[in-house]
RNA sequence: GGGCCUUUAGCUCAGUUGGUUAGAGCGCGGUCCUGAUAAGACCGAGGUCUCUGGUUCGAGUCCAGAAAGGCCCA
């Protein structure tokens, strides 16, 4: 530690200039608390601080960012700081969230973290905006992965088994299972620093939060939104079950071979033809012939041509006309051509007639008549498509909007029926008279295998036109597979298509970013909004609340526990648990006639349980009216993109529908993490990154900058382990040196914020306290606009111009000021900007802010807010914001960039001083700006002299470039022309004149000056560098006394090296010897106070170097030197 | 098959209302600077701005089409 009979350093060197004459050694005298200038930094940092301690803890510069963390985390948990950031603004205007639940039944991954992070960024800027905001964790429980998940592990793989081995059993391992992983996800969240109530959290399972669903399901069962039809799944006929979307993209197999066949359906009933004989028949195509007994209706494309042709043998085929050449292979005479359109309505025989002439309610049903359809392609096929409403997705919608019955030949084992089952408005209807018998043939043959035989049947009836084999993609069970059969089965659907333009409405009302989520895929979605099915024939999930009497089908919706036990036969017990197989043991009778009502056996699509969560969170309206109504609606919720179509949804459907309004306002829609190749991590390809292996080696604070930084929210984006590790490096690092930076000399300095009158800024200061006050800004506006990136962006910039050049030209002011308010000026204005950017930064990198803000804020003052996520955010000060001194300091940087360029070029390196340089700017503004500005034009570039050329002649010379964006909206088409006749006038004629603001004619044309820009060229004799308008010129020249100097800033520079080697501290004062020619040694006396004053030597000595000083011997541009540093004082 | 997104240097990304010579960081080669810095500065190599067509005096930018990749839905 200082203090310990190490001299401290003095805080007041005194020296006019660096080359002051006849000071050799013993050039300073005064030590602090001696010094009138010490007085500056007296006040309570004396009184506190009399042992002589350091005010910061000394930070070195390097640094374990892990290890701190973890540091941070303890340091939260004990002080209850995450609690304290939100018991702290109770009272204050609510800020509210909502977490979209994770399955806690595996591991989380790295595209969790990205959300979490997400999440964690927004609340905790709004909270240091003085927000309320409560975060209610929550854990979604309930679903198909889960059983799955189990089946796996009891080896079994269907419903038969499952209920054999118990349904009790089963869910209470379902339930078990999902939180085994949940402390995987504790630890993992509370690593990243994502705060969230996790002790109060919601979760889907819990009896309460299964009550308030009951209790959304019978307000939808009141309204008339809940009613049962088919739906067409993906089925599994071995393991008898639906299969997700997610499975079935699982088992997709290529190449494989099926039927394709075309069949003719005879015409019976033609509007647009009077004769039909010889035979008219419409030729469609399919792919699963063992469909066809359940054929509906034909589809046709209104807008398509369709034409009549006449075959060989005399019968009649339509088809597309688009298709004749692919399908029929020869040309055959067309005997008419009609629209689509025309065709509506057509009539034809069914090949198996399931339906006659049946009439429900005096109306005949509608089938085996040509339709119109969207989807019709005139890609593949004939353009007339075989229509089945019970075994394809489009053709139950078809059905649906035209009123077709669903007609079902296929038992859920897979297997033919001897009997249909025909659905039609709701009802059962008989099958045809003449049905019976149809099938019967085929009763019992699995049905892909009973292809062959019905594409025998139909061509001993002469309905075959042709039959082949294609390969194509088709899916199989992932399990077992089996070909899956799409398959309509009954299910619970919520009628959202009622309330679609109340969806449509309300999405207006909420910011989506990024923004074409709202109008692209969720907009979309909402537009082409079908009605959700949301019933699943499972078991671990929120049973549908629905009863149904055994006698009459009378059905009943129970919204709550209270009224089950009112209506149960039997007494219930205290703790029921409203999952199966319990509840389905709850009978009651039915109010009409007095039959046994029973539960549906299905349960609730866990995408309900989700978005039930703004009501189920709270058990409302059971209890918690407040909570909830205070909540409602959501602020802010943020998930990635593959949520549009789940929570997004869910969360919105069932708002609306319940309450007409929206529940959450803004979103982030986040993008899918890739790996470093640009694929998509999964499990199977085994590209997973562990997020703990990013952790560890960098910490999450530069895990988290990465995700803020690395891409905009809404985009994929790659990722990997060494991409964060650039992270650290970048952006990390250069923060934390700062930090370093200030405090080793604050420390040394005994530097006390707050202590001191505020010192007259200098030019520099004033600079980076108005960037501050525009990255202040920045910050502000993009947050508010839940734009992390660019404020992380901006902070980033900022803290490399602070860093880079704003330290880096204050050094001399820390090290060794010429007066002491410039110093006290510079300590207020870093600590400031330390201060204030770590506020900034703190949503971002919580851990890194709170260390800082510990060690630069709290240790020096108790009244300060306990974590700097206790903070208010900074405010800017517009009236600090010097716009002028901004952009001349970026020209500062511009020309001292030059600057060395044209050193480069002329091979002087920057520690050798040189004479001049000649700067040429754009106006006389931008000179005078300069002039401000020198001190750090010269510094940077060593130089004794900066000297203006506003003509710049003697510099350069002059080439000319028009200006076309002035000269192309005034000459448009004869742009060419000019730009030629330019390119070929007098160059150094048209610089002069242009110079001399004089017009400039070229043939027919007159050009203003402004109109063309001159550029200047480098001259021979100087060293220029040019960029745009602006050159830089040195003077390649140099002086004996230039050289010198040089001579003497190389030795400081070995020295000071050499101090380093010999682990010196910083303020440590030495004794410097030195052996040398006399040429050498001239130079050296010369500027021994330079050299003593850099190298903090108390004395310069000529001659050998003692046996207990550290030596080298050196080489100094062709001179021989020995060189020795030994410290002063005790060791 | 439909919808949406992405495509700019080896990698990760900027690129403002269309304007002369398209930038940054990392990485690579070189030089320099440095008693805060694992940092920084300067120079260099590395670009048919995915492609084609159009609008325009002028297109990375606007329009149309295509390709590749991604996601969602069929």
């Amino acid at each position: 530690m200082l203090g310990r009979g190490n001299p401290p350093r003095p805080l007041s060197l005194r020296v006019g200039t660096h080359f002051g004459l006849g000071v050799k050694t013993e050039w300073h005298t005064a030590q602090r608390g001696q010094s009138s200038s010490a007085s500056l930094f007296q006040g309570r940092f004396r009184m506190r601080h009399q042992g002589g301690h350091a005010m910061f803890t000394p930070v070195g510069s390097k640094v374990g960012f892990p290890e701190l963390e973890k540091k941070t985390l303890a340091f939260w948990q004990a002080n209850r700081i995450f609690e304290k950031t939100v018991e702290a603004r109770e009272g204050r205007p609510r800020f509210s969230f909502y977490e979209g639940p994770p399955t806690a039944n595996g591991r989380p991954g790295i595209h969790h973290v990205l959300a979490r992070v997400y999440k964690d960024v927004i609340l905790r800027y709004r909270t240091m905006r003085g927000y309320y905001v409560p975060r209610k964790g929550g854990w979604d429980t309930h679903g198909l992965p889960v059983e799955l998940e189990i089946e796996r592990e009891l080896n079994i793989a269907s419903k038969p088994e499952i209920e054999a081995y118990g349904v009790a059993a089963f869910n209470a391992r379902c339930k078990e299972s999902v939180f085994r992983y949940v402390h995987d996800w504790e630890a993992l969240t509370e690593r990243i620093g994502y705060w969230i109530d996790m002790a109060n959290a919601y979760v889907t399972y819990a009896n309460e939060y299964i009550e308030s669903g009951w209790w959304i399901t019978k307000q939808l069962w009141e309204r008339g939104f809940i009613y049962q039809d088919y739906k067409v799944t993906p089925h599994c006929p071995r393991c008898g079950t639906s299969l997700s979307s997610h499975e079935v993209a699982l088992g997709y197999e290529e190449n494989t071979p099926d039927p394709s066949v075309f069949v003719k359906f005879r015409v019976v009933e033609a509007p647009w033809l009077d004769e039909l004989d010889p035979p008219v028949y419409m030729l469609a195509w399919t792919t699963t012939p063992w469909t066809l007994p359940g054929n509906a209706a034909l589809a046709i494309d209104p807008a398509a041509e369709y034409s009549l042709m006449r075959m060989a043998d005399g019968e009649r085929l339509v088809l597309a006309s688009a298709r004749l050449d692919k399908v029929l292979g020869a040309a055959y005479p067309v005997e008419l051509v009609l629209t689509g359109a025309d065709l509506v309505g057509t009539r034809y025989a069914p090949l198996y007639d399931m339906v006659g002439q049946h009439q429900v309610d005096g109306v005949r049903v509608p089938v085996y008549q040509v339709v119109e359809a969207e989807f019709v392609s005139l890609d593949e096929g004939t353009g007339i498509v075989h229509t089945a409403p019970a075994y394809g997705e489009v053709d139950l919608e078809l059905g649906r909007a035209r009123g077709l019955p669903v007609i079902h030949t296929v038992d859920l084992e897979g297997k033919i029926t001897p009997h249909a089952e025909i659905w039609w408005r709701g009802q059962r209807l008989d099958e045809s008279e003449q049905a019976a018998g149809l099938l019967r043939r085929f009763a019992g043959v699995p049905a892909k295998k009973a292809d062959p035989s019905i594409i025998d049947d139909l061509k001993e009836r002469g309905l075959i036109y042709r039959s082949e084999r294609i390969l194509h993609t088709y899916p199989f069970c992932w399990r077992c597979s089996t070909p899956l059969l799409y398959y309509a089965k009954t299910s619970w659907y919520i009628r959202t298509t009622a309330k679609k333009a109340e969806l449509v409405a309300g999405n207006e009302q909420i910011s989506w970013y990024p923004e074409h989520i709202k109008w692209g895929r969720f907009g979309d979605w909402l537009e082409h909004n079908v009605d959700w099915a949301f019933s699943r024939e499972r078991y671990w999930g929120t049973p549908m609340p629905l009863w149904r009497c055994d006698n009459c089908q009378r059905m009943e919706c129970i919204g709550s526990v209270a009224e089950l036990r009112r209506r149960s036969r039997t007494e219930l017990p205290e703790n029921l648990d409203l999952h199966r197989p319990y509840v389905d043991e709850v009978v009651f009778d039915c109010p009409e006639c007095g039959g046994t009502m029973q539960r549906v056996p299905e349960v609730i699509d866990a995408w309900f349980d989700s978005g039930a969560m703004p009501v189920a969170q709270w058990h409302y309206p059971f209890e918690n009216h407040d909570a909830f109504s205070h909540s409602f609606p959501a602020d802010f919720i943020c998930e990635a993109v593959d949520q549009t179509r789940g929570w997004f949804y869910s969360l919105h459907a069932l708002s609306t529908l319940l309450f007409d309004q929206p529940c959450y306002m803004n979103v982030i829609c986040l993008g899918l993490i890739l790996d470093a190749r640009g694929e998509k991590m999964s499990k199977s390809r085994g590209n997973v990154v562990d997020p703990w292996e990013v952790l560890n080696a960098h910490g999450a604070d530069a895990l988290r900058w990465y995700l803020f930084t690395a891409s905009p929210p809404g985009n994929a984006r790659r990722f990997s382990v060494d991409l964060v590790g650039e992270v650290v490096r970048k952006f990390m690092l250069t923060l934390w040196n700062t930090y370093s930076f200030f405090v080793t000399y604050a420390n040394i300095d005994r530097f006390v914020p707050g202590q001191q009158p505020p010192a007259m800024p200098s030019n520099l200061d004033r600079w980076i306290i108005a960037e501050l006050q525009v990255l202040i800004q920045t910050v502000t506006e993009a947050m508010d606009a839940y734009d992390p990136t660019t404020a992380a962006r901006a902070i980033q910039q900022f803290v490399d111009d602070l860093s880079n050049w704003y330290v880096r030209r204050s050094r001399r002011r820390f090290w060794n000021s010429e007066s002491d308010a410039d110093k006290l000026a510079a300590y207020q204005t870093l600590y400031r900007c330390l201060v204030d950017v770590i506020k900034l930064a703190s949503p971002l990198v919580p851990f890194v802010s709170e260390e800082i803000h510990q060690n630069l804020v709290r240790s020096l003052d108790e009244g300060a807010e306990a974590s700097v996520h206790l903070c208010l955010m900074p405010q800017a000060d517009t009236t600090l914001i010097d716009h002028k001194l901004i952009a001349d300091t970026r020209l500062v940087m511009r020309v001292a960039s030059l600057g060395r360029a044209a050193r480069e070029k002329a091979g002087i390196k920057v520690r050798q001083p040189i004479g001049e340089v000649l700067v040429r700017v754009r106006s006389r503004e931008e000179e005078s700006a300069l002039e401000e500005l020198e001190a750090q034009v010269r510094e940077e570039l060593n130089v004794k002299r900066v000297r203006f050329v506003p003509d710049a002649s003697s510099l350069v010379t002059y080439t000319i470039r028009p200006r076309i964006d002035l000269l192309g909206p005034k000459y448009r088409g004869a742009m060419s022309t000019v730009v030629r006749l330019l390119r070929e006038a007098n160059q150094d004629e048209v610089a002069r004149l242009v110079r001399n603001r004089q017009e400039v004619t070229l043939g027919e044309y007159t050009l203003l000056p402004d109109e063309i820009e001159v550029v200047a060229r480098e001259r021979e004799g100087y060293a220029v560098s040019l960029d745009g308008d602006y050159a830089v010129g040195v003077a390649t020249a140099l002086s004996p006394e230039l050289v010198q100097e040089g001579l003497a800033r190389e030795l400081v520079h070995r020295i000071q090296t050499m101090r380093r080697s010999a682990d010196f501290r910083i303020e440590d004062h030495i004794t410097t010897f030195y052996l040398t020619d006399p040429e050498l040694a001239a130079i050296i006396e010369r500027f021994a106070e330079y050299i003593c004053q850099e190298t903090l030597s108390d004395a310069l000595v000529a001659g050998p170097t003692p046996a207990d000083a550290y030596a080298e011997s050196l080489k100094i541009e062709g001179h021989e030197i020995g060189v020795g540093v030994k410290r002063r004082g005790v060791q």
